[in-house]
DNA sequence: GCGGTTATCGTCAATAAGACGAGAAACGGG
DNA sequence: CCCGTTTCTCGTCTTATTGACGATAACCGC
């Protein structure tokens, strides 16, 4: 601020939006919360809001999201997703979007909005009918790819699961994002084998059907050497 | 601009940076621009510039590189690299920059900035000592590092070469970028066997020393399948 | 105990990757 | 014109990784 060349150059108005995707009961779904005012009144909506003159983009960004979803932060993960700047994107004039993507645990959390509109839940195979408010589809879209490509690549399915999971729940991750089925069998020997993606806690779980399950937390790597490449594409 | 909320909202200046790479004499180079006024004075930085009001995102990218390369655009690769607005990055006041990735042949275009500052391709091993402006060796970093990835999994080695390029050339690319050798034989199967990585053109090099190299063209595949891994991750 | 269910381990064939050998096709120098 | 040099291209062998699937282990409810 010690000088100001601001006036002679356009000022926007910068937000961040937040596509913030969780698996539950074997669905995939996203955070979205229903717009109380114009524009798009009524419309289902990303979560999100402006950022502050003197908040960084990131911080902004974790604000909307504990705001939104009610939990502390250092639960699941939270990454920059892209930048959305058409001029004809918000009626209202030159808003510039930085959306993040945030993948959670299934959350029994009361999804309570701190603003007006209510906020829920939404499965994303349902949500190509709503017609989400400005070009919050596009951006949900590229947010799925993301999760979708980062799933090979990462170990951010862990992101998906609490602390401590089992292989069964990682491989319902990697089946709910993907939309295929995978062998449990190679899956578990996949996951065990490639170093750091999870480590045993050196407990099992118990009253579940079947034999109990040995827990992992996630490892300490952040790539996956090699990936867990997609079916689909593979051939 | 139908209704004007933006007084509300704290008004933000928003510009475009561009990490422009190339490969030239066996060494990656970035494209850089030393600044003719403040803040920064005679450092280096990423060439860019500010958004128009009514500009898009990715237009401004566009004209910045051709502003600052004198190429018509449709050569190499440009993406969105994503988006920087620390609070305190530009002394002026609130800047968040919106960085683009380019990817380009080496050409053996003047360079001639329209600015009055000089524009030069710098080695990269050699800008580490350079402390670009602002936040760019930040920004340069991620540039690079988004590269070297996506030579991974993506055909995109081949926004470095010409149109039609060799085996060869398009080797030196992985190596130059990745900074290891590769087999030069399984390389070639490899490339090959990919499906839609390149197709052959149907003629071939001469001239050059040794026999004769088939030239070839990027493919269709916007993925490939499977990946090229680094050597170095790979144990 | 018995069937149902889920987890874990092991086997085998198919596929892909890494390390090389060797021939093909250009060049320049004697 | 023969020869060594260079570089491209194809092929072989060995090893690692993947995909398909059998088999056993350990829980549950009845």
């Amino acid at each position: 601020m010690v000088i100001n060349p601001m006036a002679e150059y356009p000022p926007f108005a910068v937000t961040v939006d937040l596509v913030v995707l969780t698996v539950r009961a074997d669905e995939l779904c996203a955070l979205l919360v229903r717009r109380g005012v114009p524009p798009y009144q009524d419309r289902w909506a990303l979560p999100g809001g402006f950022v502050g003159i003197h908040e960084d983009l990131s911080d902004a960004a974790a604000r909307e999201l504990t705001e939104e979803t009610g939990i502390p932060e250092p639960v699941g993960h939270l990454e920059q997703l892209g930048t959305y700047g058409d001029p004809e994107r918000d009626p209202r004039g030159r808003v510039v979007t930085v959306a993040y993507l945030a993948l959670l645990p299934d959350l029994p959390a009361p999804v309570a909005g701190t603003d007006a509109a209510a906020a829920d839940w939404i499965p994303v195979s349902r949500v190509a009918d709503a017609h989400l408010a400005f070009d919050h589809d596009v951006i949900l879209a590229d947010g799925l790819e993301r999760a979708r490509a980062k799933l090979e690549y990462t170990p951010l399915a862990t992101a998906f699961c609490p602390p401590e999971f089992t292989i069964a729940r990682l491989r319902t991750v990697y089946e709910t994002v993907w939309g295929t089925r995978l062998d449990p069998r190679n899956f578990h020997r996949k996951v065990t084998t490639t170093p750091g993606f999870v480590e045993p806690v050196g407990r099992v779980t118990a009253g579940d059907r079947g034999r109990p399950a040995r827990l992992y937390r996630r490892g300490s790597a952040e790539l996956l050497h090699p990936p867990m490449l997609r079916p689909s594409a593979g051939a």
